[in-house]
DNA sequence: AACTATTTATAAGA
DNA sequence: TTCTTATAAATAGTT
């Protein structure tokens, strides 16, 4: 989209991927958003900012339940877990 | 985008629902995908289809870390939970 | 599953 | 950084 083609590759230009970031943020969420709405189905869309921000949607708390329950094996590191107002611990 | 423009609202027609899902998913996770690249940034998209399958994209299993780091507790039920190969499990 | 007219997203520029 | 605009990309309706 836009003037030129994307290349998928690391954008150097810190400037660059800075503005390309506050740009495409949005674009990702929205998108997420639609197909939610539009296929009424959970989504949840979360991204990281390089200074540690986090920005996300989420269709319902549902869906992400469902989705730790789906796949975290993949995405924690096995062991116990508490979980209470403040965040999620390892227990010792 | 298309022939027509888009009434964010949940498309009644169950086949042109399934159909809708079948185009923008692989968009959303394109879109995913590229803003973590492009922007060197971690990102996460989850989906459910109506059946209840799981899509994902995740750009790093920290992303997905962190993100349980910052948002459980949105998310998820307090309590404890086990971590193992085979899910994530409620303590009894 | 392919096609294609259009809308939408956005890269580059102001 | 916010607005503009040319253009690439996504996709709605169709075949």
């Amino acid at each position: 989209m836009g003037r030129g083609k994307v290349q998928v590759r690391r954008i150097e230009n810190e400037v660059s991927r800075q503005v390309t970031f506050s740009k495409r943020r949005p674009g990702l969420l929205k998108k997420a958003h639609e197909i939610a709405v539009l296929c009424d189905v959970d989504v949840a869309a979360i991204v990281f900012s390089a200074k540690g921000n986090l920005f996300h949607y989420a269709s319902s708390h549902t869906t992400i339940t469902r989705w730790c329950h789906f796949s975290a094996p993949l995405l924690l590191p096995m062991g116990e877990y508490n979980v209470n107002h403040s965040g999620i611990f390892v227990s010792q």
